[in-house]
DNA sequence: AGCACGCCGACT
DNA sequence: GTCGGCGTGCTC
């Protein structure tokens, strides 16, 4: 291969593109993708490192452009060679320029400030110390004995203290250096992230079962399975404490680990328990650092100061040389997948970062994934279970509420009797409450609240959006309808999108129950950097009687307290027009419902419905994950949706109406024409969003029972798309997407 | 980001 | 005339 593509200094926006070189004559057979290596750049031919992104046989560039070659390579670039490999295999599986693949795994590091604090270090010997502070004494100099006396204590001292708490002017330290009393020196700090002051705790006693996973994983580790593990542990069976003992055998391999937890539990609680195990060879990276403290966490992974990166799905990318583990925590929620260009999904890229370091992939949920626990379900994952909570207290009591009754009876207010009854009877109690509103999947479902009867899609069996233009619409297939007025069902008027607030169950709140307190959890009260982590504390030191949010409060959150969780709206994300909706809503009513009763006190939660028949919630209400799994697992294989089969869309846009008709109905013609038995095309329809800041938005819909088959068919279409007028037309690729488009 | 080219003002 | 200001644009 005598050509490569190189990328030079990925940092700088507008080289973000490769260049091609020659490959000498002594290099050839050398140099690999993700090697680092000098190449002469620009007018001045200034030798500039680079990173080999490509190589091909033909040089592939106009005529006219003369090639420079490759200077030399760079020894051991190590990791971000393997990042490099990662980006491109993103590429691949994931759709997007190699470029974008590339700024999602080597997040430009900012070249942040290297923040330094300065120490004084005691040079001089004890004698000459006591002949100095005799001096000092006799001389009245009082600054300079207070930092002499000072640092007979102590042979080190940030300069910081010495000059603010022991009011010794610069002056005077400045002479003591001269005099080589002292030395001034300067050291890196990193800016603090972490918990500090948290006593350690190494003691953790594993119960029989936690033993045994532990065992298991870590045989596997020792053999170099190279295995994915996926623990299903109902919430508090104590997941957590097997994962650290894991984590801890592998560090002691001298290997590295990746914790992965969704940002919206990544707390300080959760970092404490870490904190206290493994000390401050963790890092954190999370939204909420600045700059300068990511860059600092970054540091501090490169200077090899760190064995552990706890972060959402971005610390895949930490650049760690030798991975001996990944862990991802809550392996189910949709926070793994990215919604940004290339569109990865945690799992996968850490399935190929553990490929690529030999090391092993463990995946945790009370509620795993359809994907995962089907995949371990045909042996592909080896699948763990920790069915008892660790302190053996049962799991709290569900009552479901059905709203359709309720109408009935007359009661028209949000609250069921029954969750009004208890609410009293904890305010009366003086134990805490929780109230979830379910308001995933808000998109204007139509449903009836007299019979809990959703409008729905014939041929696909989604349920139908009602948009602006008064039509009820599916988006996978296209079909619409007129807005209904009467239930087709029952016939009763009370039919129409379901819309209810935080602020507004607040205010019932308030008129309701006068004397309760309540807090408020949702995107408008966590605003700032410790908003979230205000509300949690105050939860928890019993400032309120009530909190109301929405997914938040039931994620990742410890509440010792609560004996009470009501769900009410348990519907809303049932109806969200795709093909999660069944699976989100049992995921989030079983979080939900395991926030109550978690201390000594015995929790009930009482789920407010109005399809108390639907399988979700009543397997939730059962806390039935396998009869859930069961009957979910028939209805994906039926209609051909993920695990059973996979599914590629094909987003289409353009800034006009007339030009994207066009661009999406040629597409999908050409699609089908070139398609075989082996895939399933559907469309072209409008987006949810039909369009966005006058961006016109169509997708097609490819399924397949493979997932590599979708990969060829995204290639192929970014090939017809490169070769034809299409170029001007822009199609982004999501595969298995989290979200109906 | 560098570095060169370029097209205007004040200087030996 | 030309030395140098930094505005613009390109880098295989």
């Amino acid at each position: 291969m005598p050509f490569a593509d190189i990328i030079v200094d990925i940092s700088i926006e507008k080289l973000n593109r490769p260049f091609t070189y020659e490959v000498p004559d002594s290099l050839l057979d050398i140099v690999k993708i993700g090697d680092q290596v000098m190449i002469p750049f620009g007018r001045g031919n200034s030798l500039k490192k680079g990173f080999v992104i490509g190589l091909k046989e033909e040089s592939g560039v106009e005529e006219g452009i003369i090639l420079k070659k490759i200077d030399s390579i760079l020894p051991d670039c190590g990791i971000y060679g393997e990042l490099i490999r990662l980006s491109k295999f993103m590429a691949e599986q994931f759709g997007g320029t190699l470029n974008q693949a590339l700024r999602t795994c080597l997040p430009l590091k900012k070249p942040g400030k290297i923040k330094e604090k300065e120490y004084i270090y005691r040079k001089a010997d004890d004698d000459t110390l006591s002949l100095e502070i005799a001096e000092a004494n006799r001389k009245h100099a009082v600054a300079r004995l207070r930092l002499l006396e000072a640092l007979k204590e102590d042979m080190v001292i940030p300069r910081d203290i010495i000059v603010k708490k022991l009011h010794v002017p610069g002056d005077t330290i400045r002479k003591l250096a001269e005099k080589d009393i002292i030395v001034i020196d300067k050291k890196r700090e990193y800016r603090e992230v972490l918990p500090n002051g948290i006593n350690r705790n190494t003691e953790i006693v594993l119960n029989d079962s936690q033993k045994r996973i532990v065992d298991s994983v870590i045989a596997d580790y020792k053999s170099g399975a190279n295995n994915v593990s996926l623990i299903k542990g109902v919430t508090g069976s104590g997941k957590t404490e097997v994962y650290m003992e894991i984590m801890d055998a592998v560090i002691r391999d001298g290997k590295k680990v990746i914790l992965l937890i969704p940002e919206i539990a990544l707390t300080y609680q959760t970092l404490i328990r870490y904190y206290r195990r493994f000390g401050d060879r963790i890092a954190v990276l999370h939204s909420k650092l600045s700059d300068g403290e990511r860059f600092d966490q970054i540091s501090r992974v490169e200077n090899g100061e760190v064995d552990i990166m706890i972060g959402p799905r971005s610390a895949l990318f930490t650049p760690f040389k030798d991975i001996g583990l990944i862990v991802i925590d809550e392996e189910h929620e949709n926070a793994y997948k990215s919604e940004q260009i290339p569109r990865y999904h945690a799992v996968a890229v850490a399935k190929e970062r553990i490929r690529m370091s030999h090391g092993m992939l463990i995946l945790g949920s009370a509620t795993p994934s359809m994907e995962s626990f089907y995949k371990a379900k045909k042996g592909e994952y080896k699948l763990y279970e920790l069915n008892e909570r660790f302190y053996k207290n049962p799991l709290p009591e569900v009552h479901i509420a059905d709203m359709r009754e309720e109408l009935r009876k007359g009661n028209v207010s949000i609250f069921s009797d029954k969750l009004d009854e208890l609410i009293k009877d904890r305010l009366n109690k003086h134990e805490q409450i929780m109230l979830f509103l379910n308001r995933r999947g808000i998109s204007g479902f139509v449903s009836c609240r007299s019979c809990g009867y959703v409008v729905k899609c014939p041929n696909c069996d989604v349920s139908l959006t009602l948009h602006s233009n008064k039509k009820m619409v599916c988006h996978y297939c296209g079909y619409e309808t007129p807005e209904i007025k009467t239930c087709p069902s029952c016939g009763s008027k009370y039919i129409a999108g379901f819309k209810v607030g935080t602020e507004k169950i607040e205010e019932l709140i308030h008129k309701n129950y006068p004397e309760a307190t309540v807090l408020r959890m949702d995107a408008d009260t966590t605003k700032g950097k410790t908003g979230h982590e205000d509300i949690v504390a105050a939860f928890i030191n019993k400032e309120a009687d009530i909190l109301i949010g929405t997914q938040m409060i039931v994620k990742g959150h410890d509440f010792p307290d609560v004996t009470l969780v009501g769900i009410l709206a348990a519907d809303m994300s049932l109806f969200a027009s795709d093909y999660h909706a069944n699976e989100n809503t049992f995921e989030l009513l079983t979080q939900a419902a395991g926030r109550a009763g978690r201390g000594n006190i015995p929790g009930e939660v009482v789920i407010q419905t109005y399809n108390p028949e639907n399988f979700a919630i009543k397997t939730a209400a059962s806390h039935d994950y396998n009869a859930f799994y069961n009957e979910e697992i028939m209805y994906r294989s039926l209609m051909k949706y993920p695990p059973a089969g996979n599914l590629l869309t094909i987003m289409i846009t353009s800034d006009s109406e007339e030009k994207i008709e066009r661009l999406a109905g040629d597409l999908a013609s050409v699609i089908r024409g070139a398609s075989d038995r082996s895939v399933t095309v559907l469309g072209p329809v409008d987006a949810t969003i039909k369009k966005i800041n006058n961006v016109y938005r169509k997708v097609i819909y490819i399924k397949a029972k493979e997932y590599e088959t979708l990969v060829i068919w995204k290639n192929r279409i970014e090939e017809y798309r490169r070769k034809t007028e299409y170029r001007d037309g822009s199609v982004g690729f999501d595969f298995n997407p989290s979200e109906s488009f």
